[in-house]
This record gives C-alpha cells, structure tokens and sequence, in this order.
DNA sequence: ATTTTTAATTGTTTATTATACAGTTAAAAA
DNA sequence: TTTTTAACTGTATAATAAACAATTAAAAAT
C-alpha cells in the first residue's frame, strides 16, 4: 500500500500574526499578496507547506524569509479549515503568532512583500478569514500573557519598567498603578537592574532592566491559581 | 485558475484524545484500528477529514461515530505535520481534546472499533505520534481546568463535593484539604445544592450539587491573575 | 436500643497577596 | 536658580489563601 484508498487531499498552508510594539501601540506586520486571488490586498504572511517540512517549519522558513529574523517567539495558534476559506481550492491553513521586538526588524529586507506594521486598532481588511486568525491571536496574546512572561519578547533586551507598563497597558487597553505595577514585576525576581538610564522619555530618565534568563526560563511556565503546589503537576 | 500551481497535496485528519472520568482514575478511550498500516493496534479514534466538512465538524463526527453523543465539550488541541507521521503517505492530522460524562457513554453503540477506557497511568503503547497528542492534551486539561470550570463536564449532572474533589486531586495526582476545597468551589457560585444525597459512597450520604447553567457560562472565561479590571478585556 | 464506624460537613486563626493612595527626587530646560 | 516633567518609592487596609480539628448523619454491628 502507498496510498489511502478514496480520500480527498488538499493544500496545506500557514499563515503567522507577528505582533510587535512600538511603545506605543500594539502592531501587526502586514504584507500585500503577491499572487492571485486577492493579488495586492492586505494579507497576513504566509504560505503553502512543502512535502518535506512540518508546520512549524514553514512558519519559521516564511518568518525568516519577511524578517530576515530567526529563533522568535513562535506558537500554533489555531487550524483554520472551512472547505471554502480559500476560493481556488481546499487549503486547510495553520496560523501562528509571534512576537518579535521591532528594533529588530529590518525594513529593507523584504522589499517585495511591501510589509507594513499596522496598530492593531487600525486594521485593514484582511483577505480570507485572515480577521478571524487575527481576532484569535489578540486574545490568545492578551490571555498568555496574564499567565507568562512573553511580553518581554516584545521588547529589547535592555527596557525600562515604564516601557513594560505601557506594553501592559496597550495589550490590555487599561491603566494600572505605576506603584503596585513596579512592586509586582520587580518581585518576579526576573528583572535585573543596569547602570545606565534610558533618557529618551524623560529628563530624569528610567533605569534599563535585563531579563534574568534563568528565572525566566525556570518560572515560564508558573501559574499562580487553584493548584496547591505546582511541582505535583507531573503524573 | 482553479488549482494553485505546484503545490503538494495531503491528507488531512482528526484525532480525538476523549477523556473520562470512573470517579477514581481520570481515563481515556481507545479503540483497535481498523485498517492498515497498524491494524489492530490501540490507537485513538479518528478519521479523514472529508471534502466537505472543516475540522471540527470532523471530529464531531467521527466522536458521534464511536460514542453516540453529540454536543460534549470538544476543543481543537494542536496539529501534528512532521511529514512523516504516518508512513503511508503525508497526513497532517489535528488533535482534538474531549471530555464527556462516562456515565453517558454506552459500551455497546461501536462494537465494531472495540473501544475501551485506559487509565491515564496505565496507557497502552499506542501508534504514530499519539503519545505525544496524549501528552499535550494532559497538559491541556490541567491547564484549563485550573483557570476555568471544565471538570464539570466530566461529572454527571448531579454530583457530590466529594466526588469533584476526587476529580481535581486525580487530574492534579495532588491532595487539597477538604475544607478548603469545598469552601473556594461553594464561593464560586456555581453550584446549587440539592435535596436528595448521593449514598453509595458512605453511610452519611453527600448531598448531591448541579450546575449554576448562568453563572457557569456567565463565569467561563474569568480568570483571577494579573489584569486589574477584566471587563476591559475589549479593545 | 445502644454503640461503633465511617465519611461528610463546618469554622477560625494566621499568613500572604492585592489594592488604594501621594509625596519626593533626578535631571534637563527655562 | 527655578521650573518642569516623569521616575521612583512606601504604607495602611482589604481580600484571599492556607493551615488546622471537632462535630454530625446514618448505616452497621453489637
């Protein structure tokens, strides 16, 4: 046998929410399709899966190939699979989220994809259910990271404390005591305070923190809710 | 056009990780695989994705298939690509997670698949990579369960304190104090007492409880950490 | 009828964590 | 030297979590 007997196949594809932030607001980075159907429309990144790779290396293959960047905040998000999501033919579609910090992004790289970052609040129409992909992934964000540490990889590696409240408050569209936000984070034992000062913002300027790796690897996955002690989580 | 040009194409499946719960051990269903490669293996229940139908309406299927029930709590887990997860020809198959009340469940609707409940610590060896689609399902349930009411779903309609408690110290292979316990899930306000007590469990006899419907929906999404205000959630 | 047995039920004290709230300070600009 | 601006810090109170044991209902045994 090397066949499944009467089945119907189909294409494969990925399609990633790169969220990024500017201090300001939240961003997704967009591009224009560059084929038909919906050639030049605004587009989530993505592309077919090839016979030789899983999914999650097509998404790094098409994210390395926007951004020029590897070894990004990466997660499965959700498979997105109506017979009819993509009118040519059947194309079951994989997204992904991820994270990067802008600084890093490069604009020139990817010329012919006419990438744009876009404030979440103003998002273009997006082909296919790509609104659909982007509406999960906002809450899938928002709902981790109340949960994890990821909103650090959102940020350089050197940031102010300032800065991480605003990228707080953007994903969660509120405001949050500057005290009790302080006391808070500074007690996760994951911020190491530098010398130097970031005196872009203000007169005074912020003191730059680095994530201890350490505790941030050994605490990702801690969760503080209903479970007595978490180190019985294993069976 | 009515195909895209020079892509590879492939099956696409479901596999369904269905849990249940006997009021000692948190178990899951099995059943023998029918057909080639791997027939009359243990394996987990699944199927085709066929032509006209997306993913979820798959699984719901294929659980109708086996067990008789429609309607139980289903959720899409993760899908498995690496390209050569099953020998035969590329299929990227999503997991599903269910979770249904053992009670409901009728031994003898699928005698044809010869389906029987595994206990999470006594699994048998089972085929491709759906030990690793177990695994992550675990990992899954223990994760929502601690931040959303989804054991209920597990249990009969009515059910005991004590019965609940068994469930959340097997899923968690923890203890909780009693008192504490029944306190913390009383303050929920989720449960509604009845008259009638359960007495096959002591000669006291435990007061059977139901599902506050309302506050149950009302309450699902609720999670207690670190966002101030959480009907700010909206963007 | 009384006693024994077993698991269900209930409450208080203490520790920890979250929340509310405002004055002081560093440093550039005026 | 003064003004301006945003960074920084601390305390009191409220809410929640955790630790801990005695009582009670009801069947079973005597």
């Amino acid at each position: 046998m090397n066949r499944y007997y009467k089945q119907s196949r189909g294409l494969n594809a990925v399609d990633c929410i790169i969220f990024g932030f500017d201090g300001e607001n939240l961003k997704i980075l967009l591009i224009k399709r560059g084929f038909e159907p919906e050639k030049g429309k605004w587009s989530l990144m993505g592309g077919f899966v090839q016979g030789n790779e899983n999914l999650d290396q097509a998404s790094n293959r098409i994210l390395k190939q926007l951004t020029g960047l590897d070894g990004m905040y990466l997660e499965q998000l959700h498979t997105f699979s109506d017979p009819d999501r993509d009118p040519i033919e059947r194309t079951i579609s994989t997204a992904y989220f991820a994270l990067i910090d802008l600084n890093k992004y490069e604009t020139q790289i990817s010329a012919e994809y006419h990438p744009e970052w876009f404030a979440l609040k103003r998002l273009p129409k997006l082909i296919f259910d790509q609104q659909e992909m982007v509406e999960m992934a906002k809450r899938r964000l928002r709902y981790k990271a109340a949960l994890h540490p990821i909103m650090f990889e959102l940020l350089p590696s050197r940031f102010t404390i300032p800065q991480l409240q605003n990228l707080y408050e953007s994903v969660y569209n509120t405001t949050i005591d500057k005290r009790n936000f302080s006391k808070r984070v500074l007690a996760t034992g994951l911020l190491i305070k530098q010398d130097e000062k970031d005196k872009s913002g203000s007169k005074r300027g912020a003191f730059y923190y680095q994530l201890n790796m350490q505790n941030y690897y050994a605490n990702f996955q801690s969760f503080l809710n209903f479970i007595p002690n978490p180190t019985h989580l294993i069976f």
